[in-house]
RNA sequence: GCGCCCGUAGCUCAACUGGAUAGAGCAUCGCCCUUCUAAGGCGAGGGUUACAGGUUCGAGUCCUGUCGGGCGCACCA
């Protein structure tokens, strides 16, 4: 219908340009949007008031010369001019009901939308360090990106989605070592731990696994592994990051590099598996989980490295090799091989942004935590330094999630092991209610959590007022049989103009919205609008529920009524399916 | 100091991307279960959209400034 009116008007457009009324040469832009306001009909444009400038008219005297040059349209029951100059469309309530039957032909595909144009998408999200469980922190970019991903596919996407594993560098050294640490005490040695080891009871777990493994093989006695090393923080002229790279130092030395090398694998594939297991379980799948590690061995960040230098944009200094990223608006350069030799995460970065181009996506997002929006810069241009299109990279930020406990805001460290973990949240309140609650909010809204809240009122949560109208539908599709009625679909199709009153109505015009929103909602990464539409959706069938009793004896009238639920049913099983939430048959 | 994000009802958040009288939920106060699930419905109160300018037919939305909050500004990842 939206899209009718909007050729149309082009049309008229057309007209008034051959008039004279507006210049030939004038870009116009047709606006149609469903209005707010039932009294201003069901769809309004702007037209007449974004034309009045050019055509050097007041804008109601030209909204009066494009309604008189609109055709004749059936479904169409009143034009009018309305306000300033808007002109407002009032649509045939029976042609309305339509809808129904495109909702029940095409059922979990009803909403499905054009706009992506089968473009090729690759999200890449969460990406946590697996260095430890994931914390409520993860969760919201994790709910986001799950939505996000569906949703776009919904519109016509062709989707990826890929988790990009952080398994080199440092901190999985310091990962490693913290595991060994702990299993040298389960052998019986006695140290200090360092204060800037990683101190969650998983470690513990972990360090278990591999004592039960190994045995006490690859123990050492403690004294040696502190032999000299630099004294940590706390201690006279300590430093608690130069003591654990003294202890990662030792223990690759005591271990030697296949040992080291097995307690390492150890603990980040115990680790991944966690995650992953954590992640599907939230609802939360990925196509892809991206090695970085796989990029340093197969030689594609060499690669990266040597393109940029032959193009010029890396130099040296101080001993290190710079990346010229101020020449593309970054602030300053940028180090990518430290003067120890090792690459940074960044020089990866670049070698793993130039493989998801050259993999043959058109579009690349990454969703990020707000707190890495200064590293987009210099990601853009290193893009821009490879030949590549920096648009190409959409950088999604999601605000953090403040939470809050008691009233006080709670504090995360993965470090320190005090951490709200995303598995604890959902035993606390529900997965459902979870995916809800993160995706209900806009991703750069900043958000607060209240954990006490979301666990004492978990029954207020309005995701379960959108089940509710779900599980009613079910419900009274039940009552059918048990009063002696069978459903029956045509009987209910062809009797559509039975559908009368105001809710149902409103229903059907709320039905018919959804393809269209799904395309506006993905084209903007929004999937929060999905949960908005969704609460009016299940809102409309709750009054509807209240007004009317559907069992009614008249068969054509009942059948009606259940098509018409029936529907709703569908898209609300269509739309909670975006946003990872399941529709139960039975509250 | 510089940069990014944000500021909307007592609280948590929307507002179709510049449209008409800024809307929901929670909380507060009234009603509605002998009828398909009351985890529901109907209604009331609650607003200078942080503040001050500007842009235009029209601003919560765009531009400038001020105030307040969050986050960044590494040879960490």
């Amino acid at each position: 219908m939206k899209t009718k009116l909007n050729q149309i008007l082009i049309e008229v457009a057309d007209q008034l340009k051959q008039q004279g009324v507006i210049p030939a040469d004038q870009d116009v832009k047709v606006q149609v949007d469903p209005t707010r306001d039932k009294a201003h009909g069901d769809f309004a444009t702007n037209l007449a008031m974004t034309l009045a400038k050019p055509a050097g008219l007041p804008p109601r005297e030209l909204a009066a010369k494009i309604i008189a040059l609109l055709p004749a349209q059936s479904v169409i029951t009143k034009v009018e001019m309305a306000g300033p100059g808007f002109i407002n469309f009032f649509v045939d309530d029976q042609a309305k009901f339509a809808v129904v039957q495109q909702v029940l032909q095409q059922k979990n595909q009803f909403g499905q939308n054009g706009a992506g144009q089968g473009r090729s998408v690759l999200v890449e999200y969460v990406s946590a360090n697996p260095t430890g469980p994931l914390h409520v922190g993860h969760g919201r970019g994790a709910a986001y990106g799950a939505s996000l991903v569906n949703l776009l596919g919904f519109a016509g996407f062709d989707v990826t989605a890929e988790y990009y594993v952080n398994d080199a560098g440092r901190q999985m050294d310091i990962l490693a070592t913290s595991v060994w640490l702990r299993y040298l005490e389960i052998c019986g040695e006695q140290f200090p731990f360092p204060s800037n080891g990683y101190k969650g009871d998983y470690i513990y777990a972990i360090a278990r696994q591999l004592f039960d493994q190994h045995g006490d093989a690859l123990r050492k006695p403690a004294f040696e592994v502190f032999a000299g090393a630099f004294p940590d923080e706390g201690q006279d002229g300590g430093d608690k990051e130069k003591h654990i790279d003294a202890l990662i130092e030792r223990a690759k030395a005591l271990l030697g590099g296949v040992d080291f090398e097995q307690v390492f694998s150890l603990a980040i594939k115990d680790i991944l598996t966690d995650i992953e297991e954590d992640l599907s379980e939230f609802g939360v799948k990925f196509n892809n989980w991206f090695s970085e590690r796989s990029l340093m061995h197969t030689g594609v960040v060499d690669a990266a490295l040597e393109k940029l230098q032959q193009a010029d944009k890396i130099y040296e200094k101080n001993g290190a090799l710079w990346f010229r990223s101020t020449e593309y608006g970054d602030e300053k350069d940028r180090v990518v091989v430290r003067d120890n030799g090792l690459k940074t995460y960044f020089a990866s970065d670049i070698a793993y942004h130039f493989n998801k181009l050259e993999r043959g996506y058109e579009t690349i997002i990454d969703i990020w935590g707000s707190d890495h929006h200064g590293y987009i810069p210099r990601v853009k241009a290193a893009m821009q330094a490879m030949e590549t299109n920096p648009d190409a990279l959409q950088v999604l930020l999601v605000q953090f999630a403040i939470l809050y406990r008691g009233g006080e805001r709670a504090q995360m460290s993965t470090r320190s092991g005090q951490f709200v973990t995303l598995r604890e949240l959902r035993e606390e309140v529900g997965t459902d209610a979870a995916r809800f609650f993160y995706v209900a909010r806009k991703s750069e809204q900043h958000m607060d959590f209240d954990l006490d809240l979301a666990k004492s009122q978990s029954n207020d949560n309005p995701v379960y007022y959108i089940q509710y109208a779900h599980a009613r539908i079910c419900s009274v599709l039940g009552q059918l049989a048990e009063k002696g009625y069978a459903l029956d679909e045509a009987m209910g199709l062809a009797n559509l103009d039975q559908l009368s009153t105001e809710h149902e109505v409103d229903l059907a015009t709320k039905l018919a919205q959804f393809p269209d929103l799904i395309g506006r909602a993905a084209l903007a990464y929004e999937p929060h609008q999905i949960a908005y539409y969704l609460k009016e959706l299940a809102h409309g069938l709750h009054s509807y529920y209240n007004s009317e009793h559907f069992i009614v004896e008249q068969a054509e009238l009942r059948n009606a009524r259940m098509v018409l639920i029936l529907a709703v049913q569908q898209v609300l099983q269509n739309g909670l399916a975006i946003i990872g939430v399941t529709a139960p048959e039975k509250m």
